[in-house]
DNA sequence: CTGCCCTTATGACAAATGTCAGAAGCGGAC
DNA sequence: GTCCGCTTCTGACATTTGTCATAAGGGCAG
C-alpha cells in the first residue's frame, strides 16, 4: 500500500517537476496537485491523501490557513510545509496549526522523500536553521494592540487613517505607536514594522 | 549536437527537480548547475552553456547582474530568466541587459524546454502578463535623485539619516522625498516606497 | 545664447508625529 | 480586597516631516 501525497505550489514548474521526482520514490505516490489554496483543500477532501505538501505563498489562501482548515476537516492528513523563504512567524504560526514539518525548498527531492515518510510515521520536523531564527527572534514584547495597531501602520498609512480603521483616538494610537516603537527599539514606527515583520512578531 | 544548459536556483529542490525534467528532453543537456550568483557565473565560464536559465532571486548577485556579467564575459551565450515574482523594474532591467526570455515559473515543464530551444534558436520572450504589468506601471516619474533618496528611506530611517547617507542637506532630501510623494500620488514618503516597489521603480 | 530641467541649497511655516504625564475602567493574580 | 497591567483617553510639548518660495550653478536642446 503506498503514501498518498497532495502537493500544492503555485508554481507550475516546480510542482510538475516535485511530482516527476516523487513519483521516482516506488513508495509514494502523487494523488493530487493543486496551484491555490482554495484548490488544495477541495483537492485535499476529494482525494484524501495521507500526506499534503502545501507551499506556503499561494494565491487564494496561504498554506497555514490551509493547514488550520485542513486539521478540522480532514484531520488524518498530515501536514508539511515546503517554503523559501521562511519567518519566523509563519513557523510559529504553522506550528501552532498543527503542521508536521516546515522544510526550506533548498532541501534536496530525496530528502524531502525521506522527510514525506518520516512525517507519515508520525514525526515531526523542522529545519534546524529556521528553528534558530525564530528562537532568537523570541517572545513578541508587545501587548495586543500594539501589534494590531503597528499591522495597521504597515502600509505608511497617517495615524488619522489607522486611528479611524482601529476605532480608536488619534492620541491612543500615537501612544501604542510610540511604545511599541520603545519596545522594538526602532527611530520610529515604520522601521519599527520593518523589524517587527523581520522578527515574525505581526 | 545538444543543446548545452546551465541551471542557476538557490533551491535545490526545483533546481534538481527541472534538471531531472529537462534531461527527459533528448535534444537538452544540463551541462551546470549553481545555486549562487558568483557560482552560476563560474560555472558558466567553466562549462560555456548554449542557454543560461537564471533565478531572479539568489544569495550574492540576482539573475540580472549575472545577466550583465554573461554578456561581456560570454556573449554567446543566450540568458533567460525565470522567476516567482516579477516585478516590472525587473523585467525593464534585464531587458536592458540583453535578457532573452523573461518567465514566471508557473509555466511547464514542458513549455519551459521549448522556450529554450526557441531562445537558443535567436527568439525572444516575454511572457504577457509581466509585458503587460510592465507597460501599464509605465516609466518611472522619478528623477535620478529622487529614486536614490526614496530608496534610502525604505527602511524607515529618519531624514537626518538618509542625509548623512546621500552626503546632502536635510532641507534637499524633504524637497525630493515631497516632489516623490507627490508625482507617485502617495500621502506620505512611505507609502511612496511601496508604491514605487510595487511599480519597479526603485 | 536662451530656455528648461536637474541638482542642490536655505528659510519659513504648517501639519504630522513622538513623547510624557496623568487618569479612568476593567480584569486577573495574590 | 488590593495591586498590577492592559486599554483607552486627554492635553501639552518638542521634534520631525511635508510644503512652498526662492535661488544659484550646470548641462543640454533648439
Amino acid at each position: 500500500m503506498s503514501l498518498r501525497v497532495l502537493l500544492a505550489d503555485d508554481e507550475h514548474l516546480i510542482r510538475g517537476a516535485l511530482a516527476a521526482l516523487l513519483a521516482l520514490e516506488d513508495d509514494l505516490v502523487v494523488v493530487a496537485e493543486a496551484a491555490t489554496g482554495p484548490e488544495a483543500l477541495a483537492m485535499a477532501l476529494a482525494h484524501r491523501p495521507d500526506v499534503a505538501v502545501l507551499d506556503l505563498q499561494m494565491p487564494g489562501a496561504d498554506g497555514v490557513s490551509v493547514a488550520t482548515s485542513l486539521r478540522d476537516e480532514l484531520p488524518g492528513c498530515r501536514v508539511m510545509i515546503v517554503t523559501s523563504h521562511g519567518r519566523p512567524g509563519h513557523l510559529k504560526r504553522a506550528l501552532a496549526m498543527g503542521v508536521r514539518a516546515f522544510v526550506p525548498k533548498t532541501v534536496s527531492a530525496q530528502r524531502l522523500a525521506e522527510l514525506i515518510r518520516s512525517v507519515h510515521a508520525g514525526n515531526r520536523y523542522v529545519d534546524p536553521e529556521l528553528a534558530a531564527d525564530a528562537i532568537s527572534a523570541g517572545d513578541s514584547p508587545l501587548t495586543e494592540r500594539e501589534a494590531e495597531v503597528l499591522e495597521l501602520a504597515a502600509d505608511g498609512a497617517p495615524v488619522a487613517e489607522i486611528a479611524e480603521r482601529a476605532s480608536l483616538s488619534q492620541g491612543t494610537v500615537r501612544n501604542y505607536l510610540s511604545s511599541a516603537a520603545i519596545k522594538i527599539g526602532a527611530e520610529n514606527r515604520h522601521a519599527a514594522v520593518r523589524l517587527a515583520r523581520e522578527r515574525g512578531w505581526v
